[in-house]
DNA sequence: TTGACAGGCAAGCGACCACTTGCCTATCAT
DNA sequence: ATGATAGGCAAGTGGTCGCTTGCCTGTCAA
C-alpha cells in the first residue's frame, strides 16, 4: 500500500503510466523514445529501467518476456484501494 | 496536481488524513497527540506542521483560525482527479 | 501583567531517491 | 560466428525531503 504511493510520486513515473495508457504493451525503448518524443522527457533508459521496476513492485503493471524483448502492461487495479481508502464512505481503515 | 502525489508520498503524512478523518476539525496538538497515541507515530510538533502546510498546499485539507487555535479540515474532493486521469474510461490527459 | 499555551520561522543535518555512467548478458539477423 | 539490438547489474553522485533544534510571536487565564 505504501509501495503504491512511493510509486506515484515521480513525475516520471505518473508520465510513463500516461504513456502505457496510449499504448498498452510496449517494450522499454518504446517507452523510452515515447517520453522523449511526446512528453519532451529525456530520460536514460536505465533510468526508465528502474522507474518500471518500482512501478511493477507497486502492482501498477506487469510484465511479459518473449525472446529479447519484454512488453509492460498497464494494470489500474491498485488505484482503486485509494478510493477506497478516502473517497468511499467507510471508515476505519489500517494501513500496513 | 504533482503536488498531489508528493503530498499522499510521505507515510506521516497518509497517518494525518486518517486521524482527520477519524475526527475532523483538530488543530495541531490533538493531530500531534493522536498520531502518538492511536498511530504510535512520535513526531515533533514542528514536522506535523510542516507536513500539514503541505497537505493545505496540495488542497487536501482547509483551515479555520479562531484565536489561538487552529483547525484543520479534511477535504478528499483533489483525490477524485486520480479517478479521473487513469481509473475513468476517458483518456488523452495531460499533466502540467 | 505574567505565565502558560497554541502556533510559526528558520537553519541545519542525515538519509533517501532519481538519475547517470560503465560494463555485462542474452537473443536474433546476416 | 559476429555484430547489432534489447535489457540487466552495480556503483556513484547531487539534490531534495523529512525531521529536529532553537527561538520567536500571538492569545488567553490567573
Amino acid at each position: 500500500m505504501a509501495d503504491l504511493f512511493e510509486a506515484l510520486a515521480a513525475p516520471a513515473r505518473r508520465a510513463i503510466l500516461d504513456v502505457l495508457r496510449e499504448r498498452d504493451g510496449q517494450t522499454l525503448f518504446e517507452i523510452c523514445s515515447r517520453l522523449t518524443m511526446t512528453r519532451n522527457m529525456t530520460l536514460t533508459r536505465q533510468a526508465i529501467s528502474q522507474h518500471l521496476e518500482v512501478l511493477e513492485s507497486a502492482g501498477l503493471l506487469s510484465t511479459k518476456r518473449e525472446g529479447r524483448y519484454k512488453y509492460h502492461y498497464l494494470d489500474t487495479t491498485p488505484l482503486e484501494t485509494i478510493v477506497e481508502r478516502w473517497l468511499s464512505p467507510e471508515r476505519k481503515k489500517k494501513e500496513k
